[in-house]
DNA sequence: GCGATTTTTTAGATGGCTCTAATTCATAAA
DNA sequence: TTTATGAATTAGAGCCATCTAAAAAATCGC
């Protein structure tokens, strides 16, 4: 009934929703899903007449309930998805991404219950992201912060290495910044770099990188663990 | 590049070819995937476009080598789905076909190429069709006939009971007519039905049923099996 | 072999998703 | 508080896959 582009906004503006909090400008739907803004307000014209989104014009939109809960459905998808291809099939975390984007949106519900159930319910997927429940409650917020945020000194965890391209995400496993990963903010320079280690040494990271990376403050017990980048 | 779409005219024009030889027409198109003569038309203009047909006006089309290679991957793709969703996701033979049907546009090369070797890239998918090889080549005309041109009296065994909808191929499997199955031609009513017996009893097909149930001669080595209905 | 019937194509329209160009609205700066 | 700037919307267009109605071509029956 909703075509998979439908889908996309939905999704897209779920997570715009939960960084930058409602309402949502027409902008930054359109830079983030690479489209025109005219064309992300005519798409929010249609959303609106089904129910999906609220919208007050010139400010921006909001997800109803219902659009929420789609959003949420294909995040569920998204995440088993990626899930499956690395429990299952083999792939690497690092290049699940692109092909999860595309299922994602064909799967059937019969197929997510399999998955799901074969990969034994799983809470996070594999680059650390929480996968909603099949009941489609929107997850609480999380308590994690982009690794820029936290001052020097501080001994956190790494919570989540977000999707992005796959070459970036390659790079970064090989560096050792995965999720379950404990690091140590060594330093911020003042040319947007921060600079963070771990047994295996450290690593520089530009501000835009440590951004999209979320962790979350290492607790007494978290003991450094010894993970290994997966041989390739 | 291709659409879903593009892709379903050039797999149903494979199939028609292979049933009827060229050229397709376009009612048969049209009936064969539910839309009208006109629609048909235009589309072949296009495939034509990309050299994907051979048209020939108001005669039909056939599928160009390209054309045929696109197929040809599509029904992989499809087939492999079918096999991967029955031996590791534990869906019925009887309920993959919907599932198939709509992933085989969307999988990557590279999940095409994890699920074949998973399986151990079989030769058939669980209805008995074949699944053609990686190289694309299209595979030999086979040499299975549909069970309602048997004479009565011939010993067979069911090579394929074809994708349709899932009430009946529950019922065709209950009945216990599955690929691989030893049956005998016991008589062809004049009302258009066709009776075949094996071990567990007798079962009347009409004639529609039979045309789409493909089988070959019962080889002197081919044992009756005793392969039971799958428990649900 | 010619008219009647069937099939195919052409013509013209619609809804979905996108664009560029022009306009309207909101906001930040003076 | 007025204006300049930037953001959002409207206007108008194009392409895709589909439709119905009308015209053209092929085929079938005598």
């Amino acid at each position: 009934m909703l075509s998979d582009v439908m889908e996309d906004y939905l999704k897209g503006i779920y997570e715009l929703q939960r960084e930058y909090g409602a309402p949502v400008k027409t902008s930054l739907i359109a830079e983030s899903l690479d489209v025109t803004a005219p064309t992300v307000t005519s798409m929010m014209e249609k959303l609106e007449e089904r129910g999906l989104v609220a919208r007050e014009k010139y400010k921006g939109v909001e997800l109803t309930e219902e659009g929420e809960t789609v959003a949420v459905e294909i995040i569920r998808h998204h995440r088993l998805l990626e899930a499956f291809l690395v429990d299952h099939l083999d792939y690497e975390w690092t290049e699940v991404h692109e092909e999860a984007d595309v299922l994602e949106h064909h799967i059937s519900e019969e197929f997510e219950q399999r998955i799901a159930e074969r990969l034994g319910d799983p809470a996070v997927d594999p680059h650390g992201d929480p996968i909603p429940e099949a009941t489609l409650e929107p997850p609480a917020a999380d308590e994690t912060r982009p690794l820029a945020d936290f001052p020097v000194g501080d001994h956190v965890v790494v919570a989540r290495v977000r999707d992005r391209n796959e070459d970036e995400l390659e790079y970064l496993a090989e560096a050792g910044i995965v999720p379950g990963r404990h690091l140590v903010i060594e330093e911020k320079a003042p040319i947007g770099m921060v600079t963070v280690s771990h047994e295996e040494g450290q690593q520089n990271l530009p501000d835009g990188v440590a951004e999209t990376i979320r962790a979350r403050v290492a607790e007494p017990d978290d003991r450094p663990d010894t993970r290994h980048v997966t041989e390739s």
